[in-house]
DNA sequence: GAATTCATGTAACTTGTTACATGATTTA
DNA sequence: TAAATCATGTAACAAGTTACATGAATTC
């Protein structure tokens, strides 16, 4: 699975400009999965080369036109392809900067760590916020599509994303009090 | 923070060849940034040329010869540098494949959703074995390096990847059983 | 009147992946 | 003796990021 599949996923909910699309990623599977509007050209042009999807040109009488992008037949076997069968060897790109850091930062030393893990926390807060407001632009798009029995399936995948953040804030609280702890023995 | 940070700061801890770093890498980090020999080889050019890693060829006698690369003073500095300056827009990969699958998988049905997630719950607790592996050989480095004082910033790297399997386990069992009410609804 | 949003793209650059190539040593 | 591990790299390709470019409509 990969950016192409789900510009090609986000089409099959309904027909699109590449604009939209790029709102329908930030407002729903952001969280999980980001792409830039240059990337989102990109893969329109060559999904349509491969005739996954097929492009009309909706001729504006104020502004530009809009290029509106459905997916095809072909494009639909595809899709239901790709989701059918399961990779064995599920390697995830599994990157955390952050984590990075936090390993890495035995060269600055405790003070430091606690400092950043601190500022972290804030950002892991508003995450949760940022989250509870896809779950209300979800129910926009549910009824944009019409397609109420995705309803499920979305409300598993953004549970997934409110499982991670709760975790990532007992993570740093956790971490915070333990390097507290390490920061009054040495007084 | 990205590849050539993630190599200078393994480095620091000690010198080592491109070979050896790949081990350094999957024993340790892997479960947060993996890497490739190809890439890791460009990666160690390109810091030589930057100056923030010297190489010096191992002459064998037997089997090929080592270059053996190490931080440079400026490596150091830059490397310090680079952990002290925190981005204010912490944007993240949050890249997750699975989860785009089940954002998806409306194409084919709950009964598919709830085979893959089932499948996933047991490589989840593969996962959660393998992480439990990684702190012994965390603790083997600890001792090749001689730096103690970088311990407890590895337990809380660790202790990460420890949370994130963890609450992945959780979240899957909890999606398997609410997805388990609703194929009992239907019959 | 300035900034933001709508709408589409190209070009250059950086990073990551896959495949290929070589050859010695060690283990099963 | 075949396979795995040690050890180093190159080349081609795929994907992601950043910067640039254009221009209308809307909102502050």
């Amino acid at each position: 699975m990969s950016l192409p599949h789900a510009i090609l996923g986000l089409l099959n909910y309904m027909p699109m400009t590449g604009y939209d699309l790029k709102k329908f990623f930030d407002d729903s599977i952001g969280f999980f999965w980001s792409a830039q509007m240059s990337q989102i050209y990109r893969e329109l042009k060559n999904l349509e080369e491969k005739e996954y999807v097929s492009s009309e040109e909706e001729i504006s009488t104020k502004g530009p036109n809009k290029r509106i992008y459905s997916v095809t037949n072909q494009g639909v076997s595809h899709l239901k392809e790709l989701l059918t069968d399961v990779p064995e060897n599920i390697d995830e790109d599994n990157r955390n900067a952050f984590l990075l850091r936090v390993m890495l930062l035995s060269n600055l030393g405790i003070e430091e760590l606690y400092f950043q893990i601190q500022k972290r926390l804030k950002k892991y807060r508003k995450d949760l916020k940022a989250l509870q407001s896809v779950e209300e632009k979800l129910q926009h798009y549910l009824q944009l599509t019409g397609k109420t029995e995705t309803l499920i399936y979305w409300k598993i995948t953004l549970n997934r994303g409110l499982h991670d953040v709760k975790s990532h804030i007992k993570w740093a609280e956790e971490s915070l009090s333990e390097l507290k702890k390490i920061k009054e023995e040495k007084k």
